[in-house]
DNA sequence: TAATAATCGAGACGGTACGTCAAGTCTTCCG
DNA sequence: CGGAAGACTTGACGTACCGTCTCGATTATTA
């Protein structure tokens, strides 16, 4: 999005337009993900013009990454606590929330999808998504690391990779329900029982 | 692929047009995935007509599913030798190169990005690819139950996401290196040290 | 048709092939003329492989030429009686009765219409089937105006293609109907009247 | 040609793509007919796309048919001076002409060829082409008629019938030339000589 | 109160790939 | 060798979507 031009003069551009652009890639979006969602449906559907998507948006994915983008910050940005055990457990639970979410998990599934073959988009969906949720998970487990050192931990690094990898893997692979049962397992299987109380 | 018709009449299939157009398809694979590889190039490449791919594959994802398979089928189909705990390993192992290498890095992640929008490639990926070694894993990791009741084991499903699911995590999701240590680490950290003698 | 052609050896031509092969592009000829009328449905329809088809003809204009040819021959053949102008007479009414009749009619438009782009059909056409009417004719005429040397007759090139060019006029241009009382006009503006008798 | 519809806004129809094509339709024609000439073809040439072929006519037969109506329309248009009878004349001189300029006849006959297997094609060559002058032709003679009620005059619908149908046989069945010396023998044929007069 | 300037909806445009279809040829096995 | 079956190459079809473009109309700031 191009929000960074800032123009003093010419019509300003159009916050309606906007809205019902990402409102309509989410509305639209099927299962057929990003190929079965046109941006001259989304245009048509948004009562835009494909020129206007165009100027503030390189293409579709980026449309579909903004809308995503904007459904979901909120439902991850809310603090958590407890312990730092309990943060991270309360972390790895939202996602898994959110990919269970109907509203999301769509879009992610699709947005992932279109990562593996397009550069830019992998970029922004890991600087967008991904790494501050791991930046925010190592923390609380170097901080985990240094409170209980006699615990025999594993690297914060591996053991994000393992917990989150199940989730990723449950969502793309086995396309498996991601119940909170199911994190407690995996979080039990990695962090050992009674963490999180 | 429609092999398993055979018909007593009629030219029969030619072997020469079938293998050329799977190896076409490995070919022409670049990092644009399945949506940069196109009918028309692989048959120009293949020095077969578009009809003929047509009549053998209902379209190109099929293709590249049976590029994949009939190039990765056998690397993974050496039995693993040594306790049931080694032989778990050795298989994660393998998965891990299967992935590193460059014939089937590629392939793999084409497939499994279409197959989150076409249900029935993420069908055929799920029995063809991933069914298999879950199944074997899954025995091997009751075994080791069996054998070794005092240990402290997690369930062999949750062992099998958590190790599989950090391998796929990094394929897709960060597209870090996945070396041999990496995944003595992963298998480590999920079976405990020392299990690899 | 390579009727020429007469091995000695080897297994004969199947003449029920041959005939179901015409019968068939009789059957199958519709409104959509020779475009909507292909190979393999005359060879599905008829029982036969397409290359029996492409043994014994060039292409599909040739068979339908074959199939009309033998289907009209014969109602044409039959001598006619009378004065030389009366002969006359009843070779065009039979040639506009053909044009009428429902299992002449259309592989007749047909194959005018193809014969426009398929010079060898062009040929045969006229060889075939114009010729032969139209050598008759000229001698009829001829005949005509030695018997009735007072007349003022108009040379027979020109009235036969009034009269004739009248009939493919309305078959191909206007795509009226060919009824006697017409012929009778036609024949009456051309020849003057009372000479039916 | 939708050059009906005339919407008020969006981008404006490209005249010099719809210029481009018609021309291409003409230039690309041979003796080939319409079978010969591909959309694929003219696209090309005419530095278009295919899709704005599409998008204003149905199919290349409609190309075609705008192609040669704007090719000829005036020049079949200007008005004929003298008798009734002379301008009849003249009129079939003209579409006699119309028949062997080199830029009209192939398309000419590729139209009527097609139309025998496009009912939309042939009532269109029917309205835009056939009927002008046969109405023109009808009052002429019938004018004729009412000035000269002596003559023998046979019915218009009959005479028009004959002389075009003459036109149009030696076009389509037998190929010969059309010169104005021919052209003159149908008509004195027809309405009696020194009628040019 | 204009003039300027960027936006907007609408929709035509060139381009590329799709999946289908028919033509005509070739390759097998069976009489 | 003729014939049935059916796979093969070739080439055109008509469709769909992409991303760009050109209109007239709108809505701001600036003069």
């Amino acid at each position: 999005m191009h929000t960074d031009e800032n123009p003093r003069t010419g019509r300003p551009r159009s916050e309606r337009a906007r809205r019902a652009v990402l409102q309509a890639a989410r509305e639209l979006l099927t299962d057929e993900g990003l190929p079965g969602l046109t941006v001259d449906e989304i245009a048509a559907h948004a009562g835009v013009s494909k020129n206007t998507i165009y100027r503030w948006w390189p293409n579709k994915a980026a449309v579909l990454m903004d809308a995503f983008t904007e459904a979901t910050s909120d439902k991850l940005a809310a603090p958590a606590t407890g312990t730092a055990i309990q943060r991270f457990r309360t972390q790895v639970h939202r996602v898994a929330e959110l990919m269970n979410e109907p509203a999301a998990r769509r879009p992610f599934i699709a947005l992932v999808a279109a990562s593996q073959h397009d550069l830019e988009l992998a970029t922004a969906l890991r600087d967008r998504f991904v790494a501050d949720r791991r930046a925010a998970a190592t923390r609380l487990l170097e901080q985990v690391a240094r409170e209980q050192p006699h615990r025999q931990n594993v690297e914060p690094g591996i053991l994000i990779d393992l917990v989150y990898g199940a989730l990723y893997y449950r969502l793309l692979i086995t396309g498996e329900h991601l119940d909170a049962a199911y994190v407690d397992h995996l979080l039990d299987a990695t962090l050992g029982h009674g963490t999180d109380g």
